[in-house]
DNA sequence: GATGAATGAGATTTCATTCAT
DNA sequence: AATGAATGAAATCTCATTCAT
């Protein structure tokens, strides 16, 4: 009941802090302003984020946690099709994802310049001490896995038929797939154009590569370069 | 002379504040920090630039201009090769650099952010007065247009086949580069039982995946999903 | 039965609250602490107490009960003595109160800050309304009374000469206490080799000199000092 | 030039907050308003004196300062006088300073109850930190040692014949000063009456009691009193 | 009456940026 | 152009006190 009421608490800030830092920006974002539209005061705030970052990562946290869910839906309702339709469904609907949530898909690449392997100077205390950007690693393993574990099925049904380990090919959607959302992220939405190219191509494009890079069993010899 | 000199003194304060930057991250820099790695006061530093956002303007503008000069070089060596090679080739480069050069990479991708459509409200005045922001905005169209030339006389040789726009392709081929990298910070944190794979091999696959692209003439049709 | 317990329980909360304002003073105490020593919840400590002034009233007020017990117990003893020994028992009684209960010795000083004329717009609210506050009212002008009810009687039996205003030199009695027992504390903090002499002979020397002052009929021309 | 310019601009803000403090008393005071009466921010406040208690101690060291000042005026004006006339002299300019200064004896109050030989637990951080208060330790030291000095001059002379040790009653003298000024300070002003009598009656009788105790040789012969 | 959560008011800190000399 | 000092805006913290249950 106590956690339970905690908890909805915390939801209830993260909302709206979701609305301030949207509106504004989180640079632009006051805590005092976090707070109010939260009607609560800074204090509360703080009682129940120690910090701005936390705060953040908290936002974030609910993103991956919102991705999560729709990968879940994805292969459910994916569980009677191929593996390859069900992959490729799941970067459909992160890139969707990244589309509907600019917030979200923000903070999501903000946290990919965050984690960085062996570089803790680059992190503020605040973030390193921060439970949501601890629980997120595991989150963000936890989508490699669930995706590999579709490709892992697309090899069975004989959808798939690279035979590069199922983790690594699921590693590989990703780099598509966060290109895509920055550079999203950096035309504002799917509807705006690019050097005069629909962002909606650019998505069907990627599909389409990773299509290409699942059904043909492409290795890894290094095309020859010579530069 | 006099502006020789100060040149060499901009160029000596970026170098300090790439430094500083690449330790602790623009965020958690501070000028006083650049000022005294620098070996001048913080006063001076802000009579170079006028603002901390105008400094990471002139790292991401020598980043810019790095990653340019080897694209250059690229296409001057692979001028003699098919356009297929060369545009790979771009690719290649671009990853090696991005991997080489995190601060630059990080900054190109924020340039990228900034500089897109519908975002000049979000634009601070320090940015916009910031006259690397402005030069960057001459030429930042010329990677596009580089890798797009070579994507061009790819098609004229023969050896790529796509006919969707070059300049479409180039963007789709940083889409997987920046992703690429994005993702490279991320899986080099994790837990190496399950993420074994080498980075060079992550690379290899990008390759061939763009090379697969290139060579196939795909369209924009969306694969089927029903999801 | 009910007022018993309450009774109890508030003795039990003001003696913790004595052990927590003796420890680090009443400014660096916090409610929480005083609670938690008590063993029960800071709102259940305000139910008790109204506020921390108040509660620091409640202990003044013990601290008050406490002398005037003892000047009591003193002036009991004495009855068959003369009124002068009488009186200086009630100073050496006095400093043996200040010197063994620093915190009540405190808190009667800084009540008597309080209490006196033209402060009743510096009072808080707190303070007014503290119930222990308006009991010490009542009882504060007994000190004074009890002693100048002494000095009284040292007059009558002759063992006094001094025609000054027994409260007067009741008062001035206090000065020298109340001065003995912050000097101590000051000079007790002091270099040994300077200040070497022994609190026991400060206290003979106060009451010598209060010995004086009562004996002699000293008058208030004040001395020739023509600075 | 710099230090001279740095001691210049604390004396002022020392001024100001006099000022707040005086009007409002200490607890009351906001470092906002303590900083804007001084005509600067609240950083630069901070950056002068790093806490209210800091800002407190040095008001108090300026108090003890210009207390040392009058007694060495005082010494300086009475050097062709009698030792006993210069030591009245010194309990007397000490008596008017505290009624002239009502800021200042308050604080000086404050100070005596601060200095708890092996009480640190009672000492804020700030406190402790407070270099002021470090510097006070050896001008109260000085300040006895003074009034010390005279009386050894008036043994020398034979208007004092009081063989006890100068600087032991000088401690002695203090005790009656600051029992005095904390009448004084729970009284208003030297106008004021408490039980009807005034206060610069006090005055005068402590100054008769000190002359005194200088001149007889009181011993420290306890008193019987047999309690 | 007891409890956990929240409030309000102000102290303190951090830094990018600016001013006066 | 260089320097030391100051500013402004907001983050963060501390604690006595109050509220809701």
């Amino acid at each position: 009941m106590k956690e339970d009421k905690r908890i909805s608490k915390e939801e209830s800030i993260i909302t709206a802090a979701e609305k301030v830092f949207s509106e504004v920006g989180y640079k632009n974002a006051k805590m005092e302003e976090v707070a109010s539209v939260a009607g609560i005061t800074k204090v509360t705030l703080y009682a129940y984020f120690q910090s701005k970052e936390n705060l953040y990562m908290a936002i974030t946290f609910r993103g991956f946690q919102k991705l999560l869910n729709g990968y879940y839906q994805v292969t459910e309702k994916c569980k009677n099709k191929s593996g390859l339709i069900s992959t490729l469904s799941l970067l459909d609907k992160f890139m969707d994802f990244s589309t509907d949530n600019f917030l979200y898909n923000e903070a999501l690449l903000n946290y990919f310049s965050l984690v960085r392997s062996g570089n803790e100077k680059k992190l503020s205390e605040a973030i390193k001490e921060s439970i949501y950007f601890k629980k997120m690693q595991d989150i963000h393993n936890l989508l490699f896995k669930l995706s590999a574990k579709e490709i892992l099925r697309g090899k069975a049904d004989g959808s798939i038929n690279n035979n590069l380990d199922p983790l690594f090919l699921s590693l590989h959607g990703w780099t598509m797939i966060i290109g895509y959302s920055k550079v999203l992220n950096a035309s504002g939405n799917q509807d705006s154009t690019i050097f005069h190219m629909k962002i909606s191509d650019l998505k069907k494009l990627v599909l389409q590569t990773a299509k290409l890079t699942l059904v043909n069993n492409i290795g890894l010899e290094e095309p020859i370069l010579n530069v």
